[in-house]
RNA sequence: GCAGAUGUGGCGGAACUGGUAGACGCACAGGACUUAAAAUCCUGCGGGACUUAUACUCCCGUGCCGGUUCGAUUCCGGCCAUCUGCACCA
């Protein structure tokens, strides 16, 4: 075979030189925005996931072009994260330096690949050109009050003196040296996508999006409607403010409880429980949110002495604390009803708190305790008889009425926390001013450089804030001395716009110019891992609505169309991680085979949304493949078929290859859209089998038919194998690129020539199968059907029950007893 | 734990809105070519029964159990197993 790395390099030198993937804005075609999700240079190389993602995708926006779109077909790298900053901890290599080398690393890859990028349109979120915008954001959000500070929880390793992220953190231990983890709070950043909560819900419902994704994103935001109800507090002037979906229980609350972590704790706390509290207190700082979650998990909490008042009831209850509350979700506190709630029925049964029955099933029947389902009321004073769904408004309209609840929704959607202590990360362009308070730093002094030469290393400082150079400044509002806000951005906030910047990747003048990413966007498809579906995506989501209603754009979602790839996992079925020293290297693929071997054989040994563990048997057969394409292109080319006499009419062999190339260039076309280029694959080698079948059976071959569909087969190769199809189309004679070429279009009346199979059933078994001319009428071959032998015999020795005929499709025969 | 997926030959994987289960390939077996091997080409290839054998024919078969239907890999109910995400990895 002649094809090999070398044609690749060939071609590229070739394509590189003519600017072959040259985006024009200015061309009158559609436009189609096709990305995928950038990566992160972690490691020095391309790795498997890489190219198993990359290639295909490319090879859809080949097929998007040929299709006669102008693709807009960018990528870019999402270059800030802890990776970088723990690989430079290891090693002393500065993250810049190591993420600067590798971006230049897999940028030479993805060209070796044969990536169809316009790098003129490129971004690298650590580049100060792309962070000045990025912060920037940040400050109009800061503005429009969508950026706000408050206290939150961190992972702290007392030891290593620094904030872990929860990948640091190994059975509540740091990775690192094994101390146990605390939980400690600290000033955050946070961005207000609570706001949004509704929106990022309802819209949704309009995007060509896999159901899986819209149902992980519907849970993620969590939306309840249930009620609020204001507890008092004995003996104070203190209340909690608890949420329910089940109001109508509210008789049955027997104690209510907080979330250990609540400062309201501190002040009820009596002192004959407070020792006992602080330890419970402790004790829930080491868990995470996982555990306390669990429904496995035995129960545990403290009584804190006081006391709550049920605002229906008004019966007197005690308030616990339980680590089964968590503070930041609803109001952190809960009433409890134990005979209607599991977790609260087991939490009573272990601490032997009454349980009240307020709720008998609909009919009257014996229920078991915990009883969580709908019912009618009982044991609840003027609400008894009232059926579960008419006490929640009557009860909701009384707590209204005295000033102690009201209906709400709830959602379980967080406000997105995004500051890091962390050095590798675009500064918070915020400076904090004693007589100002937070002051973000204005446009023209932006960006807020990351400075080169700081102590990366943990010591239980952000480490900017070890750099008196960065911290001193002055206040941009009243002029006086000040700091800089010294943790920095998380790198989602850096990949949740990066779609807007592309189009406009060189602006200096702006983030983006509205102009073009209103016609460019929303990204026509966006193609990336199935891991981002709550987060990135969700923020993504976030930061355009955003950024819409502050009128910078105006469109309402980033990406209309989303597929997930699947995984390549090790070969021992794991995923691929050093430590488990599963990894595969394609290097030495592609220097074996060539780029179009490797990337033919990822798209057709596997199913793109799937993935699945690597395994290379197959790779030869594809060299193979290619070896059997070589032969035949060269005995066209070299005029080694011996063709027959002209003639016009075609015979039935004839129909039936053209039916097979219509057929293929419909599938084909249909299933690189969906994504399913192992079919795609499949149909493409059908087409070789019947040509090659054509030509060694056909006594009369037909030139111009052979050359049409050689001609075309090449053209279905182009966007899978972009070099080897260059090669064999510049073989046939031709001199422009293939990948100017426009693709193959089915036409009908091939597609309906020949001849086509029809199956027949005997009550649902197929007894036979006939073959028909594909023109026939739906009565012509209903008259075939029934001269089968199977059916004549059928219908001599059976009763006939039933005919079922889905016309040119199926026929099926219901027999009944035998006559 | 919660949430979301997935389960089809020896293997990777096909099957449009319920309509020929196993496309296309791998592996394997047989044959042709060759002194021989490799390469290449051709043929077969889910399991079982019947048959000397082939052909024919019949039965079973899409994780398990049940249902709807003329017909179920596809729809419904219940289980089992595996994978992924869970808010500071990206």
């Amino acid at each position: 075979m002649n094809y090999s790395k070398n044609v690749d390099l060939k071609w590229q030198k070739k394509w590189k030189e003519e600017n072959l993937y040259k985006y024009n804005p200015k061309d009158k075609k559609e436009k189609f925005y096709t990305l995928e999700m950038f990566s992160y240079p972690s490691g020095a190389k391309l790795h498997l996931g890489h190219w198993f993602n990359f290639a295909p995708a490319d090879s859809f926006a080949r097929f998007k072009r040929m299709q006669g779109y102008n693709v807009f077909h960018p990528m870019g790298f999402d270059a800030f994260g802890l990776p970088a900053e723990n690989y430079a901890i290891k090693t002393g290599i500065h993250p810049e330096d190591s993420t600067r080398k590798n971006i230049e690393t897999m940028k030479r890859q993805l060209e070796e690949m044969g990536g169809s990028y316009d790098w003129e349109y490129s971004v690298e979120t650590c580049m100060p050109n792309y962070y000045k915008w990025t912060q920037w954001i940040f400050t109009k959000l800061y503005e429009a009050g969508l950026a706000y500070k408050k206290e939150a929880p961190v992972n702290w390793c007392s030891s290593c003196k620094t904030v872990l992220a929860n990948e640091q953190v190994i059975d509540g231990k740091c990775e690192r040296c094994g101390t146990a983890i605390e939980r400690k709070k600290l000033k955050q950043w946070f961005f207000k996508i609570t706001d949004y909560a509704e929106e990022l819900l309802d819209g949704l419902k309009d995007l060509d999006w896999p159901e899986s994704t819209k149902k992980v994103q519907i849970n993620w935001i969590g939306k309840s409607k249930g009620s609020e109800a204001k507890f008092k507090i004995e003996n104070t002037d203190l209340e909690l403010t608890v949420f329910t979906t089940r109001i109508d229980t509210i008789g049955g609350v027997t104690y209510v409880v907080v979330a250990p972590e609540s400062d309201i704790v501190k002040k009820i706390t009596t002192k004959e429980q407070k020792e006992a509290v602080e330890q419970y207190i402790q004790n829930t700082l080491k868990l995470n949110e996982i555990d306390r979650l669990s429904t496995e998990r035995e129960k545990t909490g403290e009584f804190t002495g006081a006391y709550a008042i049920n605002p229906v009831t008004g019966e007197r209850i005690p308030i616990w604390i339980a680590d089964y509350v968590l503070e930041d979700y609803g109001t952190g506190q809960v009433m409890a009803v134990p005979a209607h709630d599991e977790r609260d029925y087991a939490f009573a049964t272990k601490y032997n708190l009454p349980i009240k029955q307020v709720i008998k099933s609909k009919e009257n029947e014996e229920v078991k305790i915990p009883y969580t389902e709908y019912g009618v009321l009982i044991n609840s004073g003027k609400y008894d008889g009232l059926s579960s769904e008419e006490a929640k408004e009557k009860i909701t309209l009384e707590l209204q009425e005295k000033g102690l609840g009201r209906q709400t929704i709830n959602y379980r959607l967080k406000d997105w926390l995004v500051s890091r202590q962390r050095y590798w990360g675009a500064p918070i362009p915020i400076i904090n001013c004693e007589k100002c308070g937070p002051v973000a730093v204005p446009e023209k002094d932006l960006p807020v450089l990351l400075p080169y030469d700081v102590e990366f290393r943990p010591d239980g400082e952000s480490p900017l804030k070890k750099s008196k150079e960065f911290m001193e400044c002055t206040c941009p509002k009243c002029g006086g001395k000040a700091t800089r806000e010294p943790d920095t951005l998380d790198t989602f906030v850096c990949s949740s716009w990066y779609q807007l910047r592309y189009p406009d990747a060189k602006n200096d003048k702006k983030a983006f110019d509205r102009e073009i990413v209103d016609k460019m966007l929303p990204a026509d498809v966006y193609v990336g891992g199935k891991e981002h579906a709550a987060m990135h995506l969700i923020y993504s989501r976030f930061m355009t609505k955003a950024l819409r209603d502050l009128g910078y754009l105006g469109f309402d979602e980033p990406f209309k169309r989303l597929v997930h790839q699947g995984m390549i996992l090790g070969p021992d079925g794991n995923k691929m991680s050093k430590s488990k020293g599963n990894t595969v290297s394609p290097d030495e693929y592609i220097d074996k085979y060539g780029a179009d071997v490797f990337r033919m054989y990822l798209m057709f040994g596997f199913d793109y949304k799937n993935g699945g563990p690597w395994d290379d048997k197959g790779i030869e057969a594809m060299t193979r493949y290619f070896s059997r394409i070589e032969k035949l292109i060269d005995s066209v080319s070299e005029n080694e078929i011996k063709y027959g006499e002209n003639k016009k009419e075609l015979v039935t062999q004839e129909k039936d290859l053209l039916r097979v190339k219509a057929r293929t260039i419909k599938s084909m076309s249909q299933d690189i859209n969906e994504f399913q280029f192992n079919t795609a694959i499949a149909r493409h080698m059908e087409l070789l089998n019947e040509l090659n079948n054509y030509l060694r059976t056909s006594e009369n071959i037909n030139e111009n038919l052979v050359k049409e569909c050689v001609t075309d087969y090449i053209k279905l190769l182009a966007p899978l194998a972009p070099h080897f199809a260059e090669e064999l189309w510049s073989k046939l004679g031709n001199k422009e690129s293939i990948h100017k070429e426009e693709w193959p279009k089915v036409n009908e009346k091939e597609l309906n020539g020949g001849t086509k199979q029809v199956p027949i059933q005997i009550n649902g078994k197929l007894k036979d199968c006939i073959s028909v001319d594909a023109e026939a009428t739906n009565d012509e071959i209903l008259e075939l059907i029934k001269q089968s032998p199977k059916i004549v015999d059928a219908y001599n020795n059976f009763e006939i029950k039933k005919e079922i005929y889905v016309p040119g499709k199926i026929y099926n025969l219901v027999t009944g007893n035998k006559k």
